[in-house]
DNA sequence: TTGACAACATACCGGGTAGTATGTTCATCA
DNA sequence: TGATGAACATACTACCCGGTATGTTGTCAA
């Protein structure tokens, strides 16, 4: 059970705002989405977007880190859990999976923000706050790491490399903000089918001696 | 064994200006690329490539579809292989993985090319141009569906829903456009040991039956 | 040797956009 | 009730970049 942004965001006028340059960023990128298309789709004017945000840059990293905020609070639940391991990761990543279909288009900023973090190409202002999108999703990351390394100790998952087996399972699970959309008669079933598929698809990946079928 | 961009290009001179472009693009992406910054990278000025090329989106789309080109060639020995089919898949996979960390800047520059057509919020000129390349992608990706397919019949393979299968298998397969940079003392074994983690992730993830280790 | 053309370089223009400076409205509170 | 400031809208500027128009150099053929 995921939470929803307007749930999640204290502030109304904010979550507005960041919702519309979400979906704004998602449909163009960065770069070809202008403050007045996030201001046209808000029904308003740019003087709006600059009284709450300094730079353009701000808001897209306000948009990215609410993405990973959603994340960190969406997997706390089960971190501490006294499951099964296996068990665990399953649950961690289907909520991760969830999660990367139902706030898709702050999941899409999240995605960019850390490829222009890792180009590095920026002026030195942006440069901090990327680079602390960074380092707050490779913290989200290792959370992750941990259990498939520590899985691979006890012997319920199988890889080579770590770092490598953490980039490829991953890609998998949130291969949704690329592919996914919602269909107008989709239910809840079929959302959970689709998860289960990818979940499945990344656990065998990772040499789970288990079926999650 | 993969072709190099030089040696399958026929023209020279295209394929100085296509290297530039492509790690041009692949540095900050298409955007944020300026023609000034591929002539820059030629050590030379706009009036050479706009010499060759009418647009900015001409010689995108050229990059794109060179790095298509390459791909096509590259598996194109073993599309009508006679082997078992599992060991077909396993090549076409290697081969295509190699592809991708070879000749990365162009994958990259297809990578954002397909991801610019699906957004489709582009001027009508570049439009035609994107949809051909998704066209020309999505012909490469049936090849490989039309492989997993075969496969899940003959029950080498097991999978639910065919499209969600092969996106997850060409993001694990793709993604070392993402993470993969050639280190210093990197040998060709290593290298085939990166690959080889790849494709045995993506023939687990498809449930494939016999291991590749 | 000269005309013609390819292959560039140089100089310039125009549109789009980030950012700013300046109104304007409305609620709140002394 | 008037002053104050938040929350915007409006108007404007400066700059970057795609594209073009024009100049320059070398080559090659007749």
């Amino acid at each position: 059970m995921t939470l929803s942004v307007r749930e999640f965001m204290p502030d109304i006028a904010h979550a507005d705002i960041l919702e519309a340059a979400a979906l704004c960023f998602m449909e163009r990128g960065y770069n070809a989405t202008s403050i007045d298309d996030v201001a046209r789709r808000l029904g308003a004017t740019k003087g709006r977007i600059y009284h709450h945000y300094p730079a353009k840059a701000d808001l897209f990293a306000k948009v990215c880190r609410t993405g990973m905020d959603m994340n960190y609070a969406a997997i706390e639940p089960v971190r501490g859990d006294s499951a099964d391991l296996l068990e665990r990761w399953t649950r961690m990543a289907t909520i991760h999976t969830r999660q990367m279909m139902e706030t898709r288009p702050f999941q899409r900023a999240v995605w960019e923000g850390v490829e222009l973090a890792l180009r590095g190409s920026t002026t030195s202002s942006q440069r901090e706050e990327l680079d602390e999108l960074l380092r707050y999703r490779n913290g989200y990351g290792d959370i992750f790491r941990e259990v498939i390394a520590q899985g691979r100790r006890e012997g319920v998952f199988d890889f080579e490399d770590l770092g490598i087996a953490n980039q490829l399972m991953f890609m998998a699970l949130n291969s949704p903000i690329f592919w996914y959309t919602k269909r107008p008669g989709e239910t809840e079933a079929d959302r959970e089918k689709i998860i289960r598929q990818v979940v499945t698809f990344a656990m065998r990946g990772l040499g789970g001696k288990r079926q999650t079928q």
